[in-house]
DNA sequence: TATGAATGAGACTTCATTCAT
DNA sequence: GATGAATGAAGTCTCATTCAT
């Protein structure tokens, strides 16, 4: 691919990025608009609204996958693993818009972002093992259910639009339920 | 109204929410055909989309509330907080999608919506309250960190469509992390 | 007919003169709720919204045909002829939205409107024959253009909205064209 | 813009131009058949119909009011503001029919039809002026009343759906009355 | 007869996608 | 490769007309 077209295409990732990400149901035309390109190059580098939706979403998971991954090198693994989770919430408002703005285009999310997705899991899944193992969080919560917790903290921060105050508030009560018994 | 207006009215409203629960993006004309009757009814009854919307989750709401309500009457004021916590989780996807849909279409849900979602985050807060007083909830739990938990969780449950085993597994967490501490 | 059938019938009339007279896009329901009746009422006596429009119309030329004929036995033959121009041209505008909306049902006047429209336009000749006969008007004018001044002022005042000073002074000038020579 | 969007665009105008001449009440659909493209093409470089239908009038407007400024310059005033007034009466049927489908689109006209329309109107003071001043019109008809005439007489020709000859007749009427007295 | 709820064709408008330039 | 004009299916909403109550 041409040095241009690389760019181009770079370019209308990040403005779907920013544009999904606040409105998810923004048209096509937006995101050409956004990015500078007309909407036939758009249609080039992501033949079907979709797979620009995908590709977005990949990026982020990607990010966050990244991220764990870095983290799992970490000494303390109970600062690692909290420290993620609070970011992901954190973060979580412009992502969960870009994933919504896919289901509604009426596909579950295609191949890349399956594997983008695959690969932060077991990253995150690695942190939750290593902080098991270092006591700082309890041995009886299976992946399943502390990832829907994760989803589930990014959903209501995101939902709700809470201050970041209460936000923290929110993770404390939930990490409390996280932590080995202290009797 | 007369009787078969009031009928139709229900048939409509009924439609509209198992659609809308399952389809956020479904187009009116989809709840009329799911409703038996032209779509000249629909409008005629919701002369907006997005009153449609509004009617289908105001009465989920107020459904919300009243079981609240109720609940606040219970003997045991744990069980009743729990108990509610527990059956919104569970019956939240379809409340979700409706709520989603409503976004979608551009308007903030309008007074009626608002009443019953003030309606319903009062009777919680009293079940929270009563939770805290008989010992049952940790008393530095504020209602908001509290309610962003309970749409989390919702959220979290519906997103990663959970089985209802681990769905438990989830809340049981949550509720350590809610319950006055152990030591 | 009924003696309240009449009496629904005739208020239908009236409403209907009066909101068409208004807005000439109006709705049959407008005309319904205007009348203080159901709009299968107004259904029942005008079977077609042309009809009804038909109606209205033919009320008011036949109006204006009886001020024609009741002028045509004055003895200032000029006086009955220039008084009963200027009162048309006065009451032109409700009469002429009524007329559009006709026309914008995509109907040309039906029978009864045409008949009245007829016997209008006959009176109108006789007051101009008799005006010409007395020498008020000159004779060189025959009916079909000045039944098209009638027209044309009746459609200028109210297309240009105009005051009635403004209003004089052009149909003054008018008159002055219609009169007989002056040399 | 690219030749050939021009090109559709001068295209449209003249569909609608046409169709809304005849028919006030047309559909934008029938404009889109007539110019030979897609709806959607219509809606690009009209994004509104009651656009659509001032952009019609704006060149109408602007047409009437190129010809009399040329004719402002003519040497004969007289000739000059009576062949204007004659000329506007002929062609009136058309573009009435387009002021009238714009005001059911339930707005005034907009920035530029009103622009045009200043202009047109102004052009035509100045021929009535001149007129004045070389003693073809009388002194005392001002500028409203004799506009209100023009209207009105290409309203009536319209209407009445006149024949050339009697329309010359009604305009000669017409005419007498605004010459100077000739005592 | 009166009522007003139901109907559905049709209007305007948006937007994902295609294709000539 | 890039552009943006063209396309038309689909969505929301209106309203003349019909029909059950």
């Amino acid at each position: 691919m041409r040095a241009d077209a690389q760019d181009n295409r770079k370019r209308v990732l990040a403005a779907a990025e920013e544009i999904f990400g606040r409105t998810p149901g923004a048209s096509t035309e937006d995101v050409a608009k956004l990015a500078g390109v007309g909407i036939g190059t758009v249609f080039r580098h992501f033949p079907t609204k979709t797979e620009l939706l995908e590709a977005v979403l990949t990026v982020r998971l990607e990010r966050l996958r990244d991220r764990a991954t870095e983290l799992a090198g970490e000494a303390d693994a109970g600062a690692a693993f909290f420290g993620f989770f609070s970011q992901v919430v954190a973060e979580a408002s412009t992502k969960l818009a870009i994933a919504e703005a896919l289901l509604a285009s009426g596909s579950a999310a295609g191949a890349s972002a399956r594997n983008a997705g695959a690969g932060m899991r077991e990253a995150f899944g690695t942190l939750l093992s290593r902080a098991q193992q270092s006591d700082a969080v309890r041995d009886d919560a299976d992946f399943p259910e502390v990832y829907a917790l994760l989803i589930g903290a990014s959903r209501g921060a995101t939902a709700a639009n809470l201050e970041p105050l209460v936000r923290d508030k929110m993770l404390e009560i939930l990490y409390d339920g996280l932590r080995p018994d202290r009797s």
